[in-house]
DNA sequence: CTCGAGATGGCCT
DNA sequence: GGCCATCTCGAGT
């Protein structure tokens, strides 16, 4: 990876992450996410998010209805993974966004492996193709062995078993829609961002899915 | 490609 | 008890 083209302070990028999510969301498209678990790296590029607001503003986001155990790491500073488990078996991460106590994140839905292939490919042996090593948010963490050990995570820390990396020139963004599952009010806000690389998961409203 | 169903358990009311 | 910010597999178009 071309390291020239990636923002490398911490006190640089924490600030543009305590933008709100729909700001930071588009700002991700393209910025690398490094994991190093049991001494083996993984990287993806990514290339798809969706933002979820705070506490009583959004009827989407976890953080709705105000802290609990399981969205904490929400209230926290911005920078941080918030890493959650999700219907019995599933792992999916976000980057906390927002100044501290704002509690939004964006969820990162997609991504294209670049570092570390041959790991991410024995971690996910049900992927057909390479493209869907991390094609969807729960196959993304599985990709870079991301679990709740990794909650609350600083991302920007040089020691951290998870790093991220902004571009100083985001990917376009292609794809501007409804989240993803996402149901009830809410529901149509326009808050998925993705590029147009295949490793975009595919779009299902979550009302087609709960008739 | 699309669709439907089952897996599987934590979280919150 | 009901609801999940999901994935996989098999069968159909």
């Amino acid at each position: 990876m071309h390291v020239s083209l990636y923002m490398q302070t911490g006190i640089v990028t924490r600030r543009l992450l305590s933008a709100s999510p729909e700001t930071v969301a588009p700002r991700l498209l393209g910025a690398v996410l490094e994991s190093t678990v049991h001494g083996e790296r993984v990287s993806v590029r990514i290339t798809e998010v969706e933002a979820y607001g705070g506490a009583g503003e959004d009827p989407g986001s976890h953080a709705f209805r105000g802290q609990t155990p399981r969205n904490a790491t929400m209230f926290g500073p911005p920078g941080h993974a918030y890493v959650y488990f999700t219907y019995g078996m599933h792992w999916c991460a976000n980057v906390v966004t927002g100044p501290e106590g704002s509690a939004s994140a964006v969820l990162l839905r997609a991504g294209e492996i670049v570092e570390g292939i041959e790991v991410a490919r024995a971690r996910r042996p049900s992927a057909r193709s390479d493209r869907d090593l991390a094609r969807g948010p729960a196959r993304l963490t599985t990709a870079l062995g991301v679990t709740g050990e990794h909650d609350g995570a600083d991302l920007l820390g040089d020691a951290s078993p998870l790093r991220l990396f902004l571009p100083s020139r985001p990917d376009p963004v292609v794809v501007v829609g409804p989240r993803t599952g996402v149901a009830g009010p809410g529901a149509l806000t326009p808050w998925r961002f993705a590029t147009d690389h295949p490793t975009v998961s595919p779009y299902r409203p979550a009302s087609r899915r709960s008739p």
